[in-house]
RNA sequence: UGGGGAGUGGUGCAAUGGUAGCACAGAGGCCUUUGGAGCCUUUGAUCUUGGUUCGAAUCCAGGCUCCCCAGCCA
């Protein structure tokens, strides 16, 4: 990495000093999500920093799953969560662990917590312990439990294990500080008896670590120097010293960063999953879903996404991002990687009476008018086209440059035409536009030099391919849905997804392939979508083109 | 009214005692065979009250606001 392009913030300068400082000599992170639903775009704040902290200070980074808890945890998000992470971009080598791999570790640990007088067996309901727990501004009290022999301890901890006891009837609880101000601190369950089959070890255990006794003891045995997390950790953060610090083990170095939200959208898991259960989203992998596979099938790539989290900032304090930052990014990268075709949505036949019947030309295209390397090819052109229905109107406003009656516009890459007449249903709707075509323009260059201001796209009728087009919107049309009155699906956006049936392309997308990213000019970005069959071909809208005609349209029609 | 965090343009992030800057969004313009892209210009901010200092976004004190914590979830 360049001095130029060397990223700065309060974690890394943190782990500067500490190798400066000789407290660490080398660099080892890890990501750990709990395999319980699938990564979505906070999760790509963590999975950055994790990787992108380790990569940045030649350490290494793993992958560890926070298995602690089989009655959330399935194989099936294992699975999605590691093909999310390869398809971002990270690359985790042979470190892939689960906290379940140190279970007999863990079990040993415990024993030496109990040995050393710092752990009990508690044997108050889940209730009860919640009563004597105390509140936010009343110190707990301690269990009747609490000064029991570490010989009993360690007697019903055996039994614990041996699986003698129902779930609920006893826990494993550190022994700190049932007064401390910090809740955490309030002698913390360790153990809960779990009668219930893991993904990974069977049933092996009838008992299963809480997250505060799994996490930090699995980073020391792996060695993770920098035990990067979110914010609401923070006052977890005494509880994962102590614990360490009680064992005597290899220390690694918590550090908390804010997690960030957006604009029109939920970020939380429960929300997601309420999304999909519900049914107001096809399936985790819906293109308006935030998730990780949902992007993926809307089109947007990994680098437009690590892009966008590379400028989305790392601090302490909540954040909302606008999504109109997160609509940029996907642009910027979609304007780049995207060959532009021809693609009508809304399709309006056009007659060019002059043309001869019959004739077909290839006019020829650049593939990515601003990148030449990156060829041409040829688009049939013929008599009968399709133009966007948009891109006429009868009586057009002031600033509309398109097709009018009497007006000449561009076919890009084709002729001249002027409009000549239409041709309407019997409901008064224009159903044919008639133009005549100026045989000195093909290409679309006036000899004469005239400027022709309105340029527009098409397709020829007789070659188009018949596709089924998705357009995608933005999932809420509320930006704060969980603030707003109400239920947050109530601002579910109705228009979040319209299915054209109709559409007509251009005939060189026959070969294309599920995943290939186009734009089509003057519409939009769209994705051939894994529904796609060899004889029709399904596009989703991954972003529209910034449309600046609407905005002009709309403050024209605000003065009147 | 316990403990822990955080307050800089509309949004997000910089400035680490010395000219408050960048990005997105907004506005205006140039250019254009995409009303795309690009280019130029531009509006707009240090939560508050005191204090220290030649000088404070930065240090100190008080206040205000927001977020997190009372799972046998992670």
């Amino acid at each position: 990495m360049t001095a130029e392009n060397e990223r700065s913030d309060f974690i890394r300068d943190m782990v500067k000093e500490h190798l400066a400082s000789g407290r660490f000599d080398r660099v080892q992170t890890r990501f750990p999500p709990e395999p319980n639903g699938y990564l979505h775009i906070g999760h790509v704040k963590a999975i950055a920093m994790d990787f992108g902290v380790a990569e940045d200070f030649g350490g290494i980074c793993s992958l560890r799953f926070d298995d602690t808890n089989p009655a959330k945890e399935e194989e099936e998000y294992v699975e999605a969560i590691k093909e999310d992470i390869k398809w971002l971009g990270y690359d985790w080598g042979d470190r892939l662990f689960f906290a379940s791999d140190y279970f007999d570790q863990l079990y040993e640990f415990a024993l030496q917590l109990i040995k050393a007088g710092k752990a009990y067996v508690d044997d108050l309901s889940a209730e009860e312990i919640r009563e004597y727990r105390g509140t936010l501004t009343e110190p707990g009290k301690n269990s009747p439990y609490r000064e029991r022999s570490v010989e009993e301890n360690l007697d019903l901890f055996k039994r614990m294990r041996a699986g003698e006891f129902q779930q609920g009837e006893k826990v494993l609880r550190a022994k700190i500080d049932m007064a401390h101000p910090n809740m955490n601190m309030r002698d913390p369950v360790m153990y809960r008896i779990l009668h219930k089959e893991h993904h990974r070890t069977g049933d092996k255990w009838p008992i299963y670590p809480m997250y505060d006794w799994a996490h930090g003891q699995s980073d020391s045995l792996e060695g993770v120097t920098h035990s990067l997390c979110s914010i609401e950790y923070k006052n977890h953060r005494p509880l994962y010293d102590w614990f360490l610090d009680q064992l005597g083990i290899f220390h690694p170095q918590q550090i908390e960063f804010a997690r960030f939200n957006m604009t029109y959208t939920v970020m939380s898991k429960r929300r997601l999953v309420q999304i999909v259960k519900e049914g107001y989203v096809r399936g985790w992998d819906d293109p308006r879903m935030i998730t990780l596979a949902g992007m993926r099938r809307a089109g947007i790539s990994p680098e437009a996404i690590r892009a966008f989290i590379d400028h989305v900032g790392v601090g302490l304090s909540p954040s909302t991002i606008q999504y109109s930052k997160f609509d940029h990014f996907v642009r910027d990268d979609l304007n780049r990687r995207a060959s532009r075709v021809n693609g009508v949505i809304n399709p309006l036949k056009v007659v060019l009476d002059n043309y001869p019947e019959g004739k077909v030309e290839l006019m020829e295209f650049p593939n990515h008018p601003d990148d030449p390397s990156r060829g041409t090819r040829e688009v049939p052109f013929s008599r009968e086209l399709y133009i966007e229905r948009d891109d006429f109107r009868e009586d057009p406003p002031k600033k509309f440059w398109r097709l009018a009656p009497g007006r000449e516009v561009r076919l890009r890459y084709g002729y001249l035409v002027t409009c000549t007449g239409v041709i309407k249903d019997e409901g008064g709707e224009v159903v044919e536009v008639h133009c005549d075509v100026d045989p000195e323009t093909r290409g679309g260059n006036a000899p004469d030099g005239r400027r022709v201001k309105g340029t527009l796209h098409w397709v020829s009728a007789d070659q188009a391919l018949d596709v089924e087009v998705r357009l995608y919107d933005r999932l809420f049309n509320h930006p704060f849905p969980l603030e707003a009155e109400g239920e947050f699906t109530d601002y579910i956006n109705p228009d979040s997804l319209v299915i054209v049936d109709g559409a007509k392309v251009e005939p060189s997308l026959k070969e294309a392939a599920v995943g290939d990213r186009f734009q089509f000019e003057r519409v939009g970005y769209f994705v051939v979508d894994p529904d796609s069959t060899p004889e029709r071909l399904v596009f989703n809208r991954t972003i529209a083109l910034r449309d600046s005609w609407a905005k002009i349209e709309k403050q024209y029609e605000g003065k009147q």
